[in-house]
RNA sequence: CGGGGUGUAGCGCAGCUGGUAGCGCGCUUGGUUCGGGACCAAGAGGCCGGGGGUUCAAGUCCCCCCACUCCGACCA
């Protein structure tokens, strides 16, 4: 009993203290380190393996989407920048000025890109000539820096690591399918590889990104009910490519400016995937992007034949490709476990003496804490099926977080109750003015999250100025 | 950028009215263990966040920085 004290207090309970929680896990299971450079944080090897995951299955499904990756230049000139009002406002109050070149001051200085929308336009200025040549289905992996004010591991930090795709396309209509189509792909990835059910919506006139003519969001629940915005597709019409002078030859043999879109998701979503998953024995993975999918630990593994025994284990389900481990290491069988129950390890297949006699290993959940005894026969089936089963569990966990924690209010003090009681999402009505979109925000204390994509179609008024209105929107305390 | 909290060994902390640094975990070595964070023994490890004061003497008192962290405002 002692010892399972001894257990909790490695973290944080997140009921004492979810942000505490929170970063505990962040610095316990080994994803993140602080650094020197203030608010900047170092994703350490495992943190890492779980974001390149998530690269390699959006990398793969934006190239089967016909999408090529691109690398563009980290620095942009301060004219650059400022060509697009909108967006110069929106980012210029938080971008990182380089001034020096080696030992000489520059005569002009350059941003480190907050977001490299600029540079993707100043280019197809030049190389765009002809429609025939549209649409440019471009993506970057890179990191950008804005200079934030405060800084939390995964979900605010100063330098990220993301995607950006930056796509022109010949007509209006092809552009808003490809911001739409993307917003699909993201909510897919979200809920088939990270368990994580989204709310799909577009944002307010006051929310969405600076520049965008429409921004399309995906929102979703973390355990603490506050809303996590998770990605993020933007329709820009051809505002920036004529402040960026991007035009060309259309059909009917006259110049036009080509319409554009961009999208991004980031190294938040390992903060969503803690924060959704997590619980206090630490991190929670979902298998598809697990770094270790199963840890094989050998019982009293100085026994003769109990080696080999858990290596022939591994080896059985490297040979079904899934990214396995064992550990041989002399820490005792009750360390290993707590040790990857830290680490999120979906599956955990322990092997000793007494399963060798009965040809059987044992199989412990992540999620569940459940333990099945499985014939060695039949470990790569039971493997699957288990693996399967946490995945769907966790969504299933997940997504009754966010039904459970999603309210229908039609006057402002019931948001402002919940809110200040235990939080979630309200939906209500909303007439479309700012004024009342401030106002909630100022009386119930929450902002707009998104527009669902799904409208119910239905006549309310609005919970702050009694408008009769059609459209369902979202509010909550967000991160 | 406003308000709070915290900086002492890798981590978590103690160190009272000032007197020259300690505990637990971890780490190293050897041995016994191994089905939920094992045990014994011997070790290694400190510019007490930085700078300035007060004092015979500062981890301790005073001032100024800096960093981290939480809560707001801004944002993925």
């Amino acid at each position: 009993m002692a010892k399972d004290q001894r257990n909790v207090e490695a973290i944080t309970p997140m009921e004492v203290d979810f942000a505490k929680w929170y970063t505990d896990i962040c610095l316990k299971a080994e994803l993140v380190d602080y650094s020197s450079m203030k608010g900047f944080t170092i994703l350490r090897p495992y943190g890492y393996a779980i974001w390149e995951n998530m690269q390699s299955i959006i990398d793969k499904a934006l190239k089967k989407t016909g999408h090529q990756n691109v690398a563009m230049p980290a620095l942009i000139p301060e004219s650059l920048l400022k060509k697009e009002g909108e967006l110069v406002e929106g980012f210029a109050p938080e971008a990182a000025w380089v001034t020096m070149g080696g030992s000489e001051k520059l005569e002009e200085r350059l941003a480190f890109r907050p977001t490299s929308e600029t540079m993707f336009c100043d280019h197809w200025h030049n190389v765009l000539q002809t429609y025939r040549q549209l649409p440019m289905l471009y993506n970057q992996w890179c990191s950008v820096i804005r200079w934030e004010k405060t800084t939390r591991p995964f979900l605010r930090s100063r330098e990220f690591w993301w995607h950006e795709g930056h796509t022109i396309h010949e007509t209006a209509q092809e552009a808003i399918d490809e911001t739409e189509m993307i917003l699909d792909l993201f909510a897919d990835f979200c809920e088939k590889s990270l368990a994580m059910p989204v709310v799909k919506g577009r944002k307010t006139d006051k929310e969405k990104f600076a520049g965008a003519e429409a921004t399309y969001t995906i929102e979703s629940m973390m355990k603490d009910r506050k809303a996590l915005q998770s990605g993020t597709s933007h329709y820009f019409g051809s505002k920036f490519s004529e402040a960026y002078d991007v035009t060309f030859l259309g059909r009917d043999n006259k110049l036009h400016h080509p319409f554009q879109t961009s999208w991004a998701v980031t190294t938040r979503l390992v903060g969503a995937i803690i924060m959704t998953h997590g619980d206090n024995n630490g991190l929670v993975l979902p298998p598809a992007i697990a770094p270790i999918q199963v840890i094989v630990v050998p019982i009293a593994q100085h026994k003769p034949g109990v080696l080999d025994a858990a290596a022939e284990l591994r080896d059985r389900l490297e040979n079904i490709d899934l990214r396995v481990k064992m550990d041989d290491s002399e820490q005792s069988p009750g360390w290993k476990f707590a040790q990857y129950e830290m680490k999120g390890v979906p599956l955990r297949v322990e092997i000793g003496p007494k399963d060798m006699e009965k040809q059987q290993c044992c199989i412990a959940r992540r999620d569940t804490g459940e333990k099945t005894f499985v014939p060695l026969a039949d470990l790569e089936s039971a493997v699957q099926t288990l693996l399967q089963d946490v995945h769907d569990n966790l969504y299933a966990m997940a997504e009754k977080n966010l039904e459970d924690n999603t309210f229908d209010f039609t006057s402002w003090e019931e948001v402002k109750e919940m809110a200040q009681g235990k939080g979630g999402f309200a939906r209500t009505k909303w007439c479309g003015s700012l004024e009342c979109e401030l106002a909630m925000k100022e009386k119930a204390g929450v902002s707009s999250r998104c527009m669902p994509l799904k409208q119910s179609g239905t006549t309310g008024k609005c919970p702050v100025c009694g408008k009769e209105c059609t459209t369902d929107i979202y509010w909550g305390v967000a991160y």
